[in-house]
DNA sequence: CGGTATTTTGAGTATCGTCAAGGCCAGTGG
DNA sequence: CCACTGGCCTTGACGATACTCAAAATACCG
């Protein structure tokens, strides 16, 4: 992978990516990636079940990590993802609250809670960066909410699709093809999907193809969609702030491959 | 108010209140108090408005805040709620992503952001604290989601009811009368509950006169309610969690005032 | 090339959104 | 003290949308 910046194989935990982590000192960054160890989970693995006060607190590495609840008639509802970069388990006390699932083959980066907590203790601008992780999931699953909130199917595709477009923009699964077009790939499979969205495949379905319809997107395959036209994405979602985002994300990938 | 454990008016700023922050040093709980000031909004105020980088933090003192969105066709989503006790405003950088709005008359304790943060970098105590206060947000907008994700309105309502009852006893509208009833009182109008269901008033009314219908509760007033059941009401949501947590709540309830 | 899992389509029913009208309560002014 | 007015909540009727169940089509894998 040429995406790593800094160490290759050899630095086995990822850490040092994280843009907002990599001006932490040397010392406390060699501590963090001494104490950790990649772990591997297949997809539909069971990484942390809810209610527990798992001993670590992990890195996702590659792969997805669904953050879900089972409720009382066996439907699961999922509210969010966790993609390469992302942190979860619990510092310091707090069990967790949702179940985490493996979406598709992982790898996670585990540390040792107690470790991690000294190292944080020491490291103030650890703790910031962290404190920072946490407020922007925070906006996220607010945004999660906003296109929940969303009456029509279609409209809550529309704001999913847009996020998928500007928050996982960084992961490999956004290819730009060219000045208008973006080829997304949604990681995760109808059933899920519907689940995130609050609804069933069925409706899912018909809500991909009345978007094709309408030529906002093109289903080049049911896991591979072309963004047509952001724009119209956004209005059907009600939310314009998405389709900036995206519009910021466009400009910017048009600045770094002309560099 | 005889809800403050310690110091009277003279204790402008109620932060000695959380229980969490409680145990925070003497001189930095001084430092803060001495910086802080209050001020009054009245219902429908804007406190701060979205995109903003305001130059405070700020701590609820009474009323109810509206974190919400203004959607493109002009129709507003709230994604949460702030009372007594909630702290707003983000600590480092960052902006606000949502309009916060007084929902009614409100008080809140405003400090200096730098003076927040200077008073955050001496003490790992407060910022772990507010760190768990973050994760506990997270915590509770992922409720939210799970409530949104219920199909039918009165299955969204009566999450609602639920985590009204669990997250909010701490304030005073959640009057217990005996055994098996809770009087809970609605802080929010019918539209606004509307916009925190992701439905329109009137489907929120049908609701609640089809739980009344159903037997699970009692429109004593249009915004109090007096919950008679429950297992019922979680059933509806479709989350047994939430019952386990009023139960929790209940059990306390009774132990507090055979003391 | 066959078998399986996933996705898609179709038909019927339930639920919700919309528009419009009616009722309830509080505050105002006679 | 009572009628009036305005805001909010409620109710009713109708159309749009999504959910359910069932079956067909497609993609995936060996």
């Amino acid at each position: 992978m040429s995406v790593i910046p800094n160490g290759g194989p050899a630095t086995a935990c990822g850490l040092r990516r994280f843009p907002k982590l990599s001006q932490i000192a040397g010392d406390l960054m060699d501590d963090l990636e001494a104490s950790c160890h990649i772990q591997h989970f297949s997809a539909g693995q069971v990484v942390v079940e809810a209610g527990d006060a798992p001993d670590f607190v992990a890195c996702v590495q590659s792969g997805y990590l669904r953050l879900q609840k089972t409720l009382a008639d066996g439907r699961r509802h999922i509210v969010g993802l966790l993609v390469e970069g992302d942190l979860f388990g619990r510092v310091f006390d707090a069990p967790i609250q949702f179940t985490i699932e493996a979406a598709t083959d992982a790898e996670v980066c585990c540390f040792q809670r107690r470790t991690f907590e000294d190292i944080l203790l020491r490291s103030p601008e650890l703790e910031r960066s962290l404190m920072l992780n946490i407020l922007s999931e925070l906006d996220r699953a607010r945004d999660w909410m906003t296109i929940l909130s969303c009456h029509k199917i279609t409209g809550r595709l529309a704001g999913f699709l847009l996020i998928l477009c500007s928050r996982f923009r960084a992961v490999d699964h956004v290819v730009r093809v060219d000045g208008e077009c973006l080829d997304v790939l949604v990681p995760i499979s109808r059933p899920d999907l519907a689940h995130l969205l609050g609804t069933r495949r069925e409706s899912v379905s018909r809500a991909f193809h009345a978007l094709e319809d309408e030529g906002m997107i093109d289903i080049l395959r049911p896991d591979l969609i072309r963004v047509r036209d952001v724009e119209g994405l956004a209005a059907e979602a009600g939310d314009e702030e998405l389709a900036g985002r995206v519009a910021l994300l466009q400009s910017t990938r048009n600045l770094s491959r002309k560099a």
